[in-house]
Order: structure tokens, then sequence, then C-alpha cells
DNA sequence: CATGAATGAGAATTCATTCAT
DNA sequence: AATGAATGAATTCTCATTCAT
């Protein structure tokens, strides 16, 4: 019994901890860092401000744990398509459509990484610059691992060219209207069209063997 | 005399105007938005509050002021690029090279831009919105104006992956000890390279024509 | 025990409410709304500046709270006299005392309602405008539900009258020194006597038509 | 020549002066004594600061003048009355009518000496004062000269009244519409009707002798 | 564990007045 | 005499965080 209570204990600490983590997400999400009060963020969970600094030790912590909460959810996505799809050359489309969909389905959640996370406090903008070196690494070893596909001079900076060009391309879209703008996965191939075309090997590299074939 | 005590009326004006933006921008590049304050202001610009209130209406005010500043600059080192280098290609490159140069010149100015411009009022994210696209226009432009050149299906797109491919990896170096990174034109080369194999068009677009010439 | 403890913290709240009244009233009445600041009014009721907003919006919103107090005050002391007191024409000297009384009793209430809450916002100027209608009004009732005592051409302007006259003569009485003018029941006499003369109905009515019955 | 210039320059001067008053009147009569601001008043007067600390001293020393000019005007409009009516009765009803009207042509003038000069600094205040006195003195005289035809215990109380009176109604009559509001003359006449009834010595009175005489 | 009243430092902004030109 | 830019003290109000109950 004691070690049930202990359960119920714990659980109910997550379960309140969620409550206010999902309160902080919809409201940073919406008015972005400063223009969120911690008021706001009790009010909106339905509980005490003196309970709310029994899970987060300040306003920053909870925005910060919003941010890892965003990269754990990314990072998923991201590894899934990873570890479903063989074909390093797919994994960049793939990839770009799984993160689309993810910023379609958890609008609050793309604007408080696109948006909303630049520009305040160190430890933020570590964390911030964490998810995107995150993804940035996994796309670096994809080129560094096959080197007969991608020719990219400097893998580092590939990477990061590609994340910038999601994230801008998506810091677009979110701001548009759902209604009318393009679906997901129509931005995501495009850019993702455009990714490929900058980090593979030409036709012309892939079309020599083909001559040679025609060739004999 | 008159109209000589007019302008040099007019010019002590600008002249206090440009005091006021300098510090500023100082602050507003070292610390950000929130974390300057007018009185901060004021004393880096040795004047006192009420003056700073004659020339800008308001915080929001001057780091708009700062902003506009900086997409002047952008703008005039981007357009002589496209003035004076007429292969549409190679303004990839020396478009890249002159934003670099401009941004390692201007340090605190790219800080504001890349860093300390997001999720601020509406208005300043219009402002800021603005820079970008009158980047995005200009390349786009650029593409729509040399369709042989370019392999783009969508221009706007495109431009965007362009402008978010740079801008990512600026961030990134921008934060780097300006001693120990890599130069400005070399990351510059290396971005530009990215984008042009994005967008033009490759070797077997040309070589298929005569493959179906050879063919019939 | 719950309810206790709702009740004893809804005493506190209130408690505290009064704390901050009490002072501001202290303070508007003897400075004025616009001498008298925020950080005045926190330091004579010994809370913070925090706790005051807690409490009241803004410094309009006690100011406010002070007249509708005063409002109350009034309302009960001449609704005491109207329900004691069941002689229509009598009710006019014994309101007047019992108004002259409470400024005495409560001058820095009677500066503030007589003297400070004039020309300040439209908010204010209504609250001021209402204690004077509820007396107006109280006032016409007594008119017009005696027709046979009283000789008014115009209920409402003889109210207004009878409100202006006691205001005025309140207004230089309670600007002499205590100790050396006229008692508060002497003025109250003298004023009603004015008031009663003004709306009473005049013997030559009752006795003009004896006499030229008399008379013929 | 040099004097006609030195009288040009006096004339110059009080035309500035007017300039300025005529727009503070405007001002403070629309806006009150602390929401009208130099700078408003030398806009509407277009002049410069400069300018206006030659001809009055402070904000405070310019909303005197506009005291005193109405005080002025005031008294001569109340002197008139006093001059061509030779009946001390019909004095009353004349003042009221000519009070009204000219509240009715100068209602900025009026604003500011009801509504918006109250609870202002000592200065100000006794300036207020200063003008209710000069009337109540002015009806005292009446009274105290005419003891046959008035009825009053304590003629500064009476003549406070009758100000009183006045004065509370002309306020709620100016913050009328001018265009569905009573008259000016029927106003004055009711509030005159009230204020001779309440001073007059009553026909019994009047009477009395006379039915003396009748009656040996 | 939970509460929410209390805190108070700190920010933005205004405006009467001065004074160099 | 006239100007109007410059001043800076003063005021209002916010909100992250604490702590007594």
């Amino acid at each position: 019994m004691a070690y049930q209570k202990t359960k119920g204990t714990e659980e109910r600490k997550e379960a309140r901890q969620r409550l206010i983590l999902d309160a902080a997400i919809k409201l940073f999400g919406t008015h972005g860092y400063h223009a969120t009060t911690v008021p706001m963020i009790v009010a909106e969970a339905g509980i005490s401000t003196g309970s709310f600094y029994m899970y987060f030790s300040n306003k920053e912590d909870v925005f910060n744990a919003t941010l890892e909460e965003i990269n754990r959810a990314i990072a998923r996505v991201v590894d899934d398509v990873n570890r479903l799809q063989p074909d390093p050359l797919k994994k960049i489309p793939d990839g770009a459509d799984a993160l689309f969909q993810y910023f379609a389905e958890n609008p609050k959640q793309a604007r408080i990484l696109i948006v909303e996370s630049s520009g305040l406090s160190p430890r933020l903008e570590m964390t911030r610059r964490a998810i995107l070196s995150q993804l940035e690494d996994k796309l670096r070893r994809i080129f560094e691992s096959s080197p007969s596909l991608f020719s990219v001079k400097n893998s580092i900076i590939a990477a990061r060219c590609i994340a910038g060009a999601t994230f801008e391309t998506a810091y677009c879209w979110i701001e548009e209207e759902p209604q009318t703008r393009m679906k997901a996965a129509d931005v995501a191939r495009i850019v993702a069209k455009f990714n490929t075309r900058a980090v593979k090997k030409t036709p012309r590299n892939a079309s020599a063997p083909r001559f040679s074939e025609v060739n004999p």
C-alpha cells in the first residue's frame, strides 16, 4: 500500500507537471515568453502560484522544459524516419515531411521553437541551439556515412543550411492561415527538393555509368 | 541666413538621432530588446530621458528604427551586387559574400537582425519580416528573370530556403569567436555553393536534349 | 473549518481594503486627488505598492471607492432622517442637520466630496454627480409627494438649488477653523431656514383666501 | 516715433498675452487644468514655449489669469444689472438672467469656473473663492441695504446659498446638450424664483402693517 | 503538499521649466 | 524678443518570487 501510495503520488506529481507544461505551451505559443506571465500560466493550469514553484524553479525553467519537450518530440519524429527509411537520399524528404507534419499538428510548439525562443537568456538560447544542433548533427552523420551519394564540402554548414532553409520556410508557413495555406506535405516536398538538390551528387556523376552502359 | 540656421538645426537633430540610434544598436545588439532599458540607452548616448522621447516615441520605436536602418544597409549592399554583377548565377555567391562581410563588420546589427528581432511585438515582427521578404523578393526576381539558368519549382519557397540557409549559418557563425572562426568570405562561399547547387539547372538537363537528339 | 478559514481570509481582505481606503481618504481629503500619489497612500497604509494594486486597479479606482463610500454614508444619514421624521417640512432642517453633522465628524470626506472631486476624469465626475443626484432625487420626491405643503415650479431645479445652497455653505464652513467657526447645528439651521422658505407654501396662500372670504 | 514704437510694442505684448489667454481658456475649458499641458497651450496659441514664459511665469499663472478674466467679466455683467435695475427685489432675477446668459455665451469660461477650478492649488483656490465671495458680497449688500424687503437671518449665509443654488443649477445645465437643454432665460427665472422666495419678506409681513392700517 | 496574498525593485513615460542660440 | 531643444524629477503600474497559513 505504501508502494502504491508512493506510485500514486509520483503519478500525481507528473500529472501536475504536465498540467503546467500544457498550459505553458499554450500560452508561450500564443503570446511568447515575455508576454506570458506566471499568473497566466497558473490560471490556465488551474493551480496556485505556490504549486507552480514546487514543480519549476522559475519562469525560465518552464520555458526550458517546454523547449526540451519539443526537442524530444522532434527527435522522436526524426529518429523514426531515420530508422524506417534505409535510403539516405530519401531521409531528407521523409524527414521534412515528418517535421512539417509535426508543426501542423503542434502549432504552439512550432511557434515556440521557431519564433519565440530567440533572443532570450543564455540558458534558453543554449537549449534552442541544442535542438537545432541535434537535427544538424543527424543530417551531418547522414552525409558523412554516404559520401558516394552526397557532395558536400562542409557537412556541418550543409546541415545548417538544410535546417535553416527548412525553418525559414516553416516560419512563413506557420504564420499563414491554416485553412488557406499549402498542405504540410506539399511545402515539405518542395523544401526537401531544394535541400536534396543542394547536397546530392549531381546526375552527371550518376549518368556517366548509364552512358557507359549505352556505349560499349 | 535663416536657411543656414534651419539647416544647422536640421543637422543637429539628425546628429542627435544618430547618437541615440548608435547607442541603441550597441545595446540591443549586446543585450537584446528586453534586457535593454531606455535609461541604459540614454546613459550610453549621453543624453536625458526627455531627449530620448523627443526623437523616438518609445522603446519599440527605436528598435524599429534600428531594424529599418539595418534593412537599408542590407538593401544597399545587396543592390550593389545586383547592379554590378550581370551574371545571374554569380549574384548568389557575390550576394552571400557581401552579406557575410556586412555581418562581420556590423556584428551588433547582425545579432539584432538574426537573433534578437524574433518574437517581439507584431509591429517589430512585421519590420523583421519586411527585411527578409525584401531579400527573398530580390532572389525570386533573379530566378524568374532567368528561367534557363535556374530550376526552381516554387521560386518563393526557393528564395526563402536560400535566406534561411544563409541566416542560420550566419547565426552560428556570428556567435563564434571572431578570432577563431572561419573568414567571412569562406563561410559565404560554402553557403553560396550550397544555395547555387540547389537552384541552378543541372548539366543533365542540358545533356538530356542531346541524348534525345541521338536517340530517335 | 474550511468555511471558517475562508471567512477569515475574506475578513482579512476586507480589513486590508479598509486600511487602504482609510489612508486614501486621509490623503485625498488633505492634498486632493492629483497631489496624492500611490506611494503616499501605500506608505500611509503601511503596505507595499504591489498590495495596493491587488485591491484597487489604479489610483482613479481608490478615489472612486472613496466617493462611493461617502455616497453610502450620506445616503445612510439622510435615509435615517427620511425614515424617522414623518413631517415632510421638517425633513429639510433635519436633513441639513444630519449632513452638517456628518461633515463635521468626517472633514476629510467632506473635503473630498465638496472640494476635491470636481474636474477629474469622466468616471469620477459621474460618481460625484451620482451622489448629488441621489440627494436631489430624495428632495424631489419629498416635494412631489406633498404638493400641498410645497410650492415648487420645477422640482428638479428646486432640489438642485437646495443641494447647491447646502454644499456651497458647507464648502465655506469646512474651510474655516473648527475651533472658531459656527457650530454645525447652527449653520445647518440657517441653511435649512433659507431652503425651507424657498420651497414651502407661504401663509398668504392659506390665509389670503380666508381674508378675501371675510372681506367682500 | 519712439513713442509710437513703444506703444506698438506694448500693443503687441498685450495682443500676444491675449493669444495665450484665449488658447488657455479654450483648452482649460475643454480638458481641465491637469489635462491641459503648456505644450498644448503654446501649440494652440501658435507661439513658442519660451514666449509663453515671457508672459506668464508658469502654468498656474495662466490659469489664475483665466480665472481673473472670468471674474472681471462676471463682475461687469453683474454690476451692469446692479446699476441699471433700481429695484432691489428685481436685482435677483436680473442678475441670474445675466449670469446664465454669460454662461451660455461663454461655455468654456463657465466650465472653468464651475467645474474645473476646484481642488487645485491654494492660490487658485483663493482666486476661485474670490469670484464667489465677490458675488456673495454684492448680494449681501443688497440684503443689508434694504432690510424692509428682505428677511434674512444671516446675510452672509443667505448670499452663499443663493450663489450655491445658482452654480449647482448652472453646473448641471452647462453639461447638458446646448440644443436640447432649457433656454438660459428659463433656468435663470426658475432659479431666481427659488432664491427670491428664500430671502424676500413674505406678503404676510408686508400686509400686516397694511392690515393694521385698514383695521383700527 | 497546497495556497495565494504580499512584496518591492524596476520599467516606461510625461511635462513644467530653463537657457543657449 | 523669440525660439524650441534639452532636462530630469516624478509617477504609475507590473510581475517574478517568497512565505505564512
